[in-house]
DNA sequence: AAAGCGATGTTATACTATAACATTACTTTT
DNA sequence: AAAAGTAATGTTATAGTATAACATCGCTTT
Protein backbone atom coordinates (compact mmCIF):
# COMPACT_ATOMS: atom_id res chain seq x y z
CA UNK A 1 0.00 0.00 0.00
CA UNK A 2 1.54 2.97 -1.27
CA UNK A 3 1.79 6.09 1.65
CA UNK A 4 0.27 9.17 0.14
CA UNK A 5 2.86 12.07 0.82
CA UNK A 6 2.38 15.67 1.12
CA UNK A 7 3.23 18.90 2.16
CA UNK A 8 1.86 20.39 5.17
CA UNK A 9 1.34 23.97 5.60
CA UNK A 10 4.41 25.86 6.86
CA UNK A 11 4.70 27.10 9.79
CA UNK A 12 4.93 31.35 9.58
CA UNK A 13 8.94 30.91 10.58
CA UNK A 14 10.46 28.55 7.57
CA UNK A 15 12.72 30.61 5.75
CA UNK A 16 11.54 30.91 2.14
CA UNK A 17 14.30 31.91 0.27
CA UNK A 18 15.36 27.59 0.91
CA UNK A 19 12.29 26.88 -0.66
CA UNK A 20 12.88 29.21 -3.38
CA UNK A 21 16.31 28.59 -4.28
CA UNK A 22 15.43 24.71 -4.48
CA UNK A 23 12.81 24.62 -6.44
CA UNK A 24 14.77 26.75 -9.35
CA UNK A 25 18.02 24.63 -8.96
CA UNK A 26 15.33 21.53 -9.71
CA UNK A 27 13.48 23.51 -12.75
CA UNK A 28 17.41 24.52 -14.20
CA UNK A 29 18.19 20.91 -14.19
CA UNK A 30 14.83 19.01 -15.28
CA UNK A 31 14.61 21.73 -17.91
CA UNK A 32 18.22 20.88 -18.92
CA UNK A 33 17.46 17.29 -19.15
CA UNK A 34 14.54 18.13 -21.01
CA UNK A 35 16.59 20.34 -23.77
CA UNK A 36 13.62 22.99 -22.74
CA UNK A 37 15.06 26.91 -22.65
CA UNK A 38 15.13 27.51 -19.02
CA UNK A 39 15.73 31.59 -19.92
CA UNK A 40 15.75 34.24 -18.18
CA UNK A 41 12.19 35.18 -18.08
CA UNK A 42 10.56 31.93 -17.24
CA UNK A 43 13.34 31.64 -14.43
CA UNK A 44 11.93 34.95 -13.23
CA UNK A 45 8.68 34.13 -13.30
CA UNK A 46 9.11 30.96 -11.31
CA UNK A 47 10.77 32.64 -8.83
CA UNK A 48 8.33 35.36 -8.18
CA UNK A 49 5.77 32.17 -7.96
CA UNK A 50 7.68 30.34 -5.69
CA UNK A 51 8.98 34.01 -3.56
CA UNK A 52 4.85 34.73 -3.04
CA UNK A 53 4.65 31.13 -1.63
CA UNK A 54 0.39 31.56 -2.23
CA UNK A 55 -0.89 31.08 -5.45
CA UNK A 56 -0.09 34.36 -7.07
CA UNK A 57 -2.19 35.91 -9.57
CA UNK A 58 -1.01 36.65 -12.88
CA UNK A 59 -1.38 40.31 -12.76
CA UNK A 60 -0.04 40.17 -9.93
CA UNK A 61 3.40 38.50 -11.40
CA UNK A 62 3.00 41.13 -14.20
CA UNK A 63 3.17 43.82 -11.57
CA UNK A 64 6.25 42.64 -9.92
CA UNK A 65 8.24 41.63 -13.16
CA UNK A 66 7.53 45.37 -14.31
CA UNK A 67 9.25 46.69 -11.83
CA UNK A 68 12.61 45.45 -13.63
CA UNK A 69 11.50 45.03 -16.64
CA UNK A 70 9.28 48.17 -17.85
CA UNK A 71 8.18 46.95 -21.28
CA UNK A 72 6.51 43.36 -19.74
CA UNK A 73 3.16 43.02 -20.74
CA UNK A 74 -0.03 40.25 -20.01
CA UNK A 75 1.57 38.13 -22.90
CA UNK A 76 4.98 38.12 -20.95
CA UNK A 77 3.28 36.74 -18.53
CA UNK A 78 1.05 34.17 -20.00
CA UNK A 79 3.64 33.33 -21.86
CA UNK A 80 6.26 32.25 -19.08
CA UNK A 81 2.96 30.40 -17.46
CA UNK A 82 2.27 28.38 -20.63
CA UNK A 83 6.00 27.09 -20.07
CA UNK A 84 5.84 26.35 -16.48
CA UNK A 85 2.91 24.36 -16.46
CA UNK A 86 3.70 22.56 -19.78
CA UNK A 87 6.34 21.67 -17.29
CA UNK A 88 4.78 20.89 -14.66
CA UNK A 89 6.78 23.11 -12.52
CA UNK A 90 3.90 25.18 -11.37
CA UNK A 91 -0.11 24.49 -11.21
CA UNK A 92 -2.94 27.13 -11.96
CA UNK A 93 -5.14 26.83 -9.21
CA UNK A 94 -8.88 27.14 -10.82
CA UNK A 95 -11.10 28.15 -8.10
CA UNK A 96 -8.78 31.05 -7.67
CA UNK A 97 -7.28 32.10 -11.10
CA UNK A 98 -3.77 32.06 -9.54
CA UNK A 99 -0.14 30.18 -10.06
CA UNK A 100 1.86 28.26 -7.70
CA UNK A 101 4.95 26.42 -7.57
CA UNK A 102 4.83 23.10 -8.17
CA UNK A 103 6.56 20.62 -5.46
CA UNK A 104 7.17 17.48 -7.30
CA UNK A 105 8.07 18.60 -10.99
CA UNK A 106 9.17 15.57 -12.06
CA UNK A 107 6.80 13.37 -11.39
CA UNK A 108 3.68 12.92 -14.15
CA UNK A 109 0.84 13.91 -11.64
CA UNK A 110 -2.85 15.13 -11.25
CA UNK A 111 -2.76 18.45 -8.73
CA UNK A 112 -3.99 17.71 -5.83
CA UNK A 113 -4.93 21.16 -3.77
CA UNK A 114 -5.54 22.01 0.02
CA UNK A 115 -6.10 25.50 0.33
CA UNK A 116 -6.54 27.32 3.75
CA UNK A 117 -9.25 30.36 3.19
CA UNK A 118 -7.78 32.21 5.68
CA UNK A 119 -3.57 32.58 5.46
CA UNK A 120 -4.10 31.48 1.87
CA UNK A 121 -1.91 28.78 2.21
CA UNK A 122 -1.68 25.83 0.01
CA UNK A 123 -0.77 22.35 0.30
CA UNK A 124 -0.14 20.06 -2.84
CA UNK A 125 -0.78 16.31 -2.42
CA UNK A 126 0.56 13.81 -4.44
CA UNK A 127 -1.60 11.04 -3.94
CA UNK A 128 -2.12 8.08 -5.86
CA UNK A 129 -4.72 6.12 -3.93
CA UNK A 130 -6.82 9.34 -4.92
CA UNK A 131 -5.56 9.73 -8.62
CA UNK A 132 -6.66 5.80 -8.99
CA UNK A 133 -9.66 5.75 -7.40
CA UNK A 134 -10.73 9.23 -9.17
CA UNK A 135 -9.55 7.26 -12.62
CA UNK A 136 -11.65 4.37 -11.66
CA UNK A 137 -14.64 6.34 -10.95
CA UNK A 138 -14.17 8.00 -13.84
CA UNK A 139 -14.20 4.90 -15.96
CA UNK A 140 -17.08 3.36 -14.81
CA UNK A 141 -19.10 6.58 -15.89
CA UNK A 142 -17.36 6.04 -19.24
CA UNK A 143 -14.91 8.46 -19.12
CA UNK A 144 -11.17 8.38 -19.79
CA UNK A 145 -9.08 10.64 -17.42
CA UNK A 146 -6.88 12.50 -18.59
CA UNK A 147 -6.84 15.50 -16.45
CA UNK A 148 -7.39 16.04 -13.01
CA UNK A 149 -8.71 19.23 -11.15
CA UNK A 150 -8.91 18.82 -7.06
CA UNK A 151 -8.97 21.59 -5.07
CA UNK A 152 -10.15 21.38 -1.40
CA UNK A 153 -11.01 24.78 -0.02
CA UNK A 154 -10.79 24.88 3.93
CA UNK A 155 -8.92 26.38 7.05
CA UNK A 156 -6.00 25.22 8.42
CA UNK A 157 -5.39 24.30 12.07
CA UNK A 158 -3.79 27.59 12.50
CA UNK A 159 -6.95 29.54 10.71
CA UNK A 160 -9.50 27.86 12.84
CA UNK A 161 -10.91 29.87 16.06
CA UNK B 1 -21.88 0.62 1.78
CA UNK B 2 -23.21 3.40 0.24
CA UNK B 3 -23.59 3.13 -4.20
CA UNK B 4 -22.40 5.57 -5.95
CA UNK B 5 -25.09 7.46 -7.59
CA UNK B 6 -24.37 9.47 -11.30
CA UNK B 7 -25.79 10.65 -14.17
CA UNK B 8 -24.50 8.81 -17.68
CA UNK B 9 -23.40 10.40 -20.37
CA UNK B 10 -26.29 11.40 -22.78
CA UNK B 11 -27.41 9.73 -25.80
CA UNK B 12 -27.63 12.17 -28.63
CA UNK B 13 -30.90 11.43 -28.98
CA UNK B 14 -32.71 11.92 -25.60
CA UNK B 15 -35.37 14.77 -25.06
CA UNK B 16 -33.36 18.30 -23.99
CA UNK B 17 -36.78 19.41 -22.94
CA UNK B 18 -38.05 17.14 -20.59
CA UNK B 19 -34.94 17.33 -18.94
CA UNK B 20 -35.13 21.48 -18.89
CA UNK B 21 -38.99 20.86 -17.86
CA UNK B 22 -37.85 18.70 -14.65
CA UNK B 23 -35.65 20.75 -13.45
CA UNK B 24 -37.70 24.00 -13.54
CA UNK B 25 -39.86 21.82 -12.14
CA UNK B 26 -37.62 20.52 -9.06
CA UNK B 27 -36.33 24.27 -8.84
CA UNK B 28 -39.67 25.55 -8.39
CA UNK B 29 -40.80 23.31 -5.61
CA UNK B 30 -37.21 23.61 -3.68
CA UNK B 31 -37.38 27.27 -4.00
CA UNK B 32 -40.98 27.42 -2.81
CA UNK B 33 -40.25 25.06 0.32
CA UNK B 34 -36.75 27.51 1.19
CA UNK B 35 -39.28 30.59 0.84
CA UNK B 36 -36.57 31.77 -1.73
CA UNK B 37 -38.34 33.65 -4.18
CA UNK B 38 -37.61 31.90 -8.24
CA UNK B 39 -38.39 35.19 -10.26
CA UNK B 40 -38.77 35.21 -13.83
CA UNK B 41 -35.27 36.25 -14.24
CA UNK B 42 -33.91 33.33 -12.14
CA UNK B 43 -35.78 30.87 -14.03
CA UNK B 44 -35.13 31.96 -17.59
CA UNK B 45 -31.41 31.58 -16.89
CA UNK B 46 -31.91 28.30 -15.32
CA UNK B 47 -33.93 27.08 -17.78
CA UNK B 48 -31.22 28.46 -20.42
CA UNK B 49 -28.79 26.26 -18.83
CA UNK B 50 -30.48 23.56 -18.93
CA UNK B 51 -31.31 23.57 -22.31
CA UNK B 52 -27.94 24.36 -23.57
CA UNK B 53 -27.22 20.79 -21.91
CA UNK B 54 -23.53 21.36 -21.31
CA UNK B 55 -21.56 24.13 -19.36
CA UNK B 56 -22.26 27.50 -20.48
CA UNK B 57 -20.45 30.48 -20.25
CA UNK B 58 -21.77 33.77 -18.62
CA UNK B 59 -21.42 35.60 -21.40
CA UNK B 60 -23.26 33.00 -23.40
CA UNK B 61 -26.11 33.01 -21.01
CA UNK B 62 -25.99 36.83 -21.32
CA UNK B 63 -26.27 36.89 -25.39
CA UNK B 64 -29.24 34.85 -25.32
CA UNK B 65 -31.37 36.65 -22.49
CA UNK B 66 -30.52 39.44 -24.32
CA UNK B 67 -32.36 38.13 -27.35
CA UNK B 68 -35.70 38.31 -25.48
CA UNK B 69 -34.78 41.03 -22.60
CA UNK B 70 -32.62 44.29 -24.26
CA UNK B 71 -31.72 45.83 -21.24
CA UNK B 72 -29.99 42.57 -20.10
CA UNK B 73 -26.14 43.17 -18.89
CA UNK B 74 -23.46 41.40 -17.11
CA UNK B 75 -24.60 41.78 -13.32
CA UNK B 76 -28.25 40.65 -14.44
CA UNK B 77 -26.49 36.80 -15.30
CA UNK B 78 -24.03 37.01 -12.89
CA UNK B 79 -26.63 38.10 -9.77
CA UNK B 80 -29.08 34.95 -11.47
CA UNK B 81 -26.43 32.79 -10.74
CA UNK B 82 -25.53 33.85 -7.83
CA UNK B 83 -28.76 32.80 -6.25
CA UNK B 84 -28.35 29.41 -8.54
CA UNK B 85 -25.07 28.77 -7.42
CA UNK B 86 -26.43 29.96 -3.61
CA UNK B 87 -29.53 27.00 -4.07
CA UNK B 88 -27.49 24.58 -5.77
CA UNK B 89 -29.62 24.53 -8.48
CA UNK B 90 -26.40 25.33 -11.07
CA UNK B 91 -22.62 24.84 -10.28
CA UNK B 92 -19.66 26.98 -11.59
CA UNK B 93 -17.29 24.44 -13.69
CA UNK B 94 -13.92 26.41 -12.43
CA UNK B 95 -11.64 24.85 -14.94
CA UNK B 96 -14.01 25.80 -17.86
CA UNK B 97 -15.13 29.21 -16.11
CA UNK B 98 -18.79 27.58 -17.23
CA UNK B 99 -22.15 26.89 -15.58
CA UNK B 100 -23.89 23.89 -15.55
CA UNK B 101 -27.77 22.56 -14.11
CA UNK B 102 -27.48 20.04 -10.73
CA UNK B 103 -29.09 17.19 -11.09
CA UNK B 104 -29.55 17.07 -7.75
CA UNK B 105 -30.75 20.38 -5.95
CA UNK B 106 -31.78 18.69 -2.82
CA UNK B 107 -28.61 17.18 -2.01
CA UNK B 108 -26.36 19.39 0.33
CA UNK B 109 -23.40 17.86 -1.61
CA UNK B 110 -20.07 18.46 -3.51
CA UNK B 111 -20.51 18.92 -7.10
CA UNK B 112 -18.04 16.45 -8.72
CA UNK B 113 -17.70 16.46 -11.99
CA UNK B 114 -16.67 14.34 -15.69
CA UNK B 115 -16.18 16.74 -18.40
CA UNK B 116 -15.67 15.37 -21.95
CA UNK B 117 -13.62 17.30 -23.90
CA UNK B 118 -15.04 15.77 -27.50
CA UNK B 119 -18.54 16.42 -27.12
CA UNK B 120 -18.27 18.98 -24.13
CA UNK B 121 -20.91 17.07 -22.38
CA UNK B 122 -20.59 16.53 -18.25
CA UNK B 123 -21.89 14.04 -15.89
CA UNK B 124 -22.53 14.79 -12.15
CA UNK B 125 -21.44 12.59 -9.63
CA UNK B 126 -22.53 12.56 -6.26
CA UNK B 127 -20.43 10.05 -4.69
CA UNK B 128 -20.12 10.24 -1.12
CA UNK B 129 -16.97 7.60 -0.43
CA UNK B 130 -15.07 9.96 -2.34
CA UNK B 131 -16.23 13.27 -0.97
CA UNK B 132 -15.52 11.30 2.87
CA UNK B 133 -12.17 10.39 1.00
CA UNK B 134 -11.39 13.51 0.26
CA UNK B 135 -12.34 14.82 3.60
CA UNK B 136 -10.53 12.30 5.31
CA UNK B 137 -7.11 13.52 3.63
CA UNK B 138 -7.49 16.87 3.76
CA UNK B 139 -8.07 16.57 7.55
CA UNK B 140 -4.66 14.53 7.73
CA UNK B 141 -3.22 17.13 6.56
CA UNK B 142 -4.29 19.64 8.98
CA UNK B 143 -7.65 21.31 6.98
CA UNK B 144 -10.88 21.21 7.69
CA UNK B 145 -12.34 20.88 4.63
CA UNK B 146 -15.28 23.56 3.45
CA UNK B 147 -15.57 22.88 -0.39
CA UNK B 148 -14.41 20.69 -3.13
CA UNK B 149 -13.85 21.51 -6.96
CA UNK B 150 -13.60 18.10 -8.14
CA UNK B 151 -13.37 18.30 -12.07
CA UNK B 152 -12.14 15.16 -14.29
CA UNK B 153 -11.56 16.14 -17.97
CA UNK B 154 -11.50 13.38 -20.59
CA UNK B 155 -13.52 11.60 -23.06
CA UNK B 156 -16.40 9.76 -23.26
CA UNK B 157 -16.93 6.34 -25.03
CA UNK B 158 -18.56 8.10 -28.16
CA UNK B 159 -16.03 10.68 -28.40
CA UNK B 160 -12.34 8.16 -28.29
CA UNK B 161 -11.07 6.75 -31.48
C1' DA C 1 25.88 34.19 -45.01
C1' DA C 2 21.35 32.35 -45.22
C1' DA C 3 17.64 29.85 -43.57
C1' DG C 4 14.84 28.21 -39.92
C1' DC C 5 12.86 28.41 -35.57
C1' DG C 6 11.78 29.45 -30.97
C1' DA C 7 11.41 33.38 -27.84
C1' DT C 8 10.15 37.94 -27.07
C1' DG C 9 8.15 42.67 -28.26
C1' DT C 10 4.03 45.23 -29.21
C1' DT C 11 -0.65 46.55 -29.99
C1' DA C 12 -5.14 45.47 -29.71
C1' DT C 13 -9.01 43.08 -28.13
C1' DA C 14 -11.85 39.30 -26.13
C1' DC C 15 -13.62 37.33 -22.17
C1' DT C 16 -14.89 37.08 -17.07
C1' DA C 17 -16.68 39.40 -13.12
C1' DT C 18 -17.85 43.01 -9.65
C1' DA C 19 -18.58 47.89 -7.54
C1' DA C 20 -21.64 51.39 -6.68
C1' DC C 21 -25.65 53.72 -6.76
C1' DA C 22 -30.56 54.42 -8.65
C1' DT C 23 -35.03 52.57 -9.22
C1' DT C 24 -38.66 49.22 -8.99
C1' DA C 25 -41.57 45.82 -6.94
C1' DC C 26 -42.85 42.90 -3.44
C1' DT C 27 -43.98 42.21 1.61
C1' DT C 28 -44.92 43.52 6.11
C1' DT C 29 -46.62 46.68 9.29
C1' DT C 30 -49.60 50.10 10.59
C1' DA D 1 -55.13 51.37 1.88
C1' DA D 2 -50.85 53.90 3.01
C1' DA D 3 -46.31 53.77 4.69
C1' DA D 4 -42.16 51.63 5.64
C1' DG D 5 -38.85 48.24 4.87
C1' DT D 6 -36.43 44.96 2.09
C1' DA D 7 -35.24 42.24 -1.89
C1' DA D 8 -34.64 42.44 -6.74
C1' DT D 9 -33.49 44.72 -10.80
C1' DG D 10 -31.67 48.72 -13.70
C1' DT D 11 -27.68 51.22 -15.09
C1' DT D 12 -23.07 52.86 -15.65
C1' DA D 13 -18.55 52.11 -15.00
C1' DT D 14 -14.54 49.52 -14.16
C1' DA D 15 -11.62 45.68 -12.45
C1' DG D 16 -9.56 41.42 -13.51
C1' DT D 17 -8.23 37.40 -16.67
C1' DA D 18 -6.50 35.88 -21.03
C1' DT D 19 -5.44 35.54 -26.06
C1' DA D 20 -4.90 37.00 -31.16
C1' DA D 21 -2.00 38.66 -34.48
C1' DC D 22 1.92 40.27 -36.37
C1' DA D 23 6.75 42.25 -35.88
C1' DT D 24 11.37 41.57 -34.32
C1' DC D 25 15.22 39.44 -32.17
C1' DG D 26 18.60 35.96 -31.34
C1' DC D 27 20.15 31.52 -31.45
C1' DT D 28 21.34 27.30 -34.08
C1' DT D 29 21.90 24.65 -38.10
C1' DT D 30 23.14 24.35 -42.65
Amino acid sequence: MPAATFRSFHSQSHDHRDCVAAALARAESLCRRRGARFTRIRRRVLELIWAGHRPLPAYELLAQLRREKHNATPPTIYRALDFLLAHRLAHKIESLNAYIGCTRPQHDHAGQFLICDGCRQVAELHDPELQRMLERKASRAGLKAARQTIEIRGRCKGCRP
